[in-house]
DNA sequence: AATCATATGTTATAATTTAACAAATGATTA
DNA sequence: TAATCATTTGTTAAATTATAACATATGATT
C-alpha cells in the first residue's frame, strides 16, 4: 500500500527540525495547520509515535514535550540534557551508562527493556 | 500558621503506601474521596508537590504516576525500575551513576542539576 | 480585635492523550 | 474489471492529567 504516513512523519520532523525547541503535540498540531486544516490530533500522535519507533523523535518524559533524533544513535536510547530555562535540549549516546543502570536494576531479577533518562539543568550558555 | 497541609500529604502518602503501585493523581483523588467528598484535584497535586520536594514521594515522569519513597535516600534522585507487566516500582539509591550522568552532559558545558532516569523492562517475577 | 500574609478550598478550564468508529485506499482474488 | 478484504487514515468525541484564578479561611503580628 501507498502510504501517506510517511509523508506525515517527514511533515512533522520537518517542523520539529524547524523550530529547534521541543514542541508539544498541539504546538507541531498549530504548525501544521498553518499548511493544512482539519488536522486532528491523533494524526500527529500517529506520526511521533512511528518516528519514535524509528528512532528518529525522542519524548522528553518529563515536559510532555518532542524533539528531533539529533545523533542518529542506532538502538540505545539517548541521555536527555534539557535546558530549564532556554529549552535547549543536547543528546548524548552513551550506551555504558545505560548497561550499567541496566546492572543496577537487574540486581533483584528485574529485566531492563528501555531506559528514560533525562538530565534537567542550565546549558552553558544560559548558566554562563 | 498551624497548616492542615502536612496532614493533607500523610494521607496522601498513606494512600500511596496502601496501595503499593504506582497511582495516578486521580486514583489519589478518589481513594480518598472515600474519607472525605468535595475534595478537589489540586489539593492532591499541591500535597505531591510537597511530598516530592521532601523526597517523600515520587513521580515516574514516564507514566505521569506517583510511588512513595521507598528508600529514604536524601538528596539524590532515584533510579527506579518499573515493570511494565504488573506495575510494581523498584527503587535504587546509587549517586555515582547519576555523578556520571552528570560527567556526560556537562561536556557541553551544561550545568545539571535534578535527574530522571527510569528503567522499564520486567520485575524478576513477571520475567520468571 | 484589626490587619496582614499565607495557606487552603473551590471552580473552572487548559493541556495532553487516546478510544472508537467511519471513510478511504490500495491489494488480492475471482 | 469489479468484488472483497485488510489496513491505513481521518474524524469525532471523550478520557486523562494538570493548573490558573480567585475566594475563603487560618493563624501571625501589631
Amino acid at each position: 500500500m501507498r502510504t501517506r504516513s510517511a509523508d506525515r512523519q517527514r511533515q512533522v520532523l520537518n517542523v520539529l527540525r524547524k523550530h529547534g525547541r521541543p514542541m508539544s503535540a498541539y504546538e507541531i498540531l498549530n504548525a501544521m495547520k498553518g499548511d493544512e486544516t482539519r488536522l486532528a490530533p491523533p494524526t500527529v500522535y500517529r506520526a511521533l509515535s512511528a518516528l519514535m519507533d524509528a528512532g528518529s523523535a525522542h519524548k522528553l518524559e518529563s515536559m510532555n514535550a518532542f524533539v528531533p533524533c539529533q545523533c542518529d544513535h542506532a538502538d540505545h536510547a539517548p541521555v536527555l540534557a534539557i535546558c530549564d530555562q532556554c529549552g535547549s535540549v543536547e543528546e548524548h549516546a552513551d550506551p555504558p551508562v545505560l548497561e550499567h543502570l541496566s546492572k543496577i536494576t537487574e540486581a533483584t531479577g528485574f529485566r531492563a527493556r528501555h531506559h528514560v533518562v533525562e538530565v534537567h539543568g542550565l546549558c552553558g550558555t544560559c548558566a554562563a
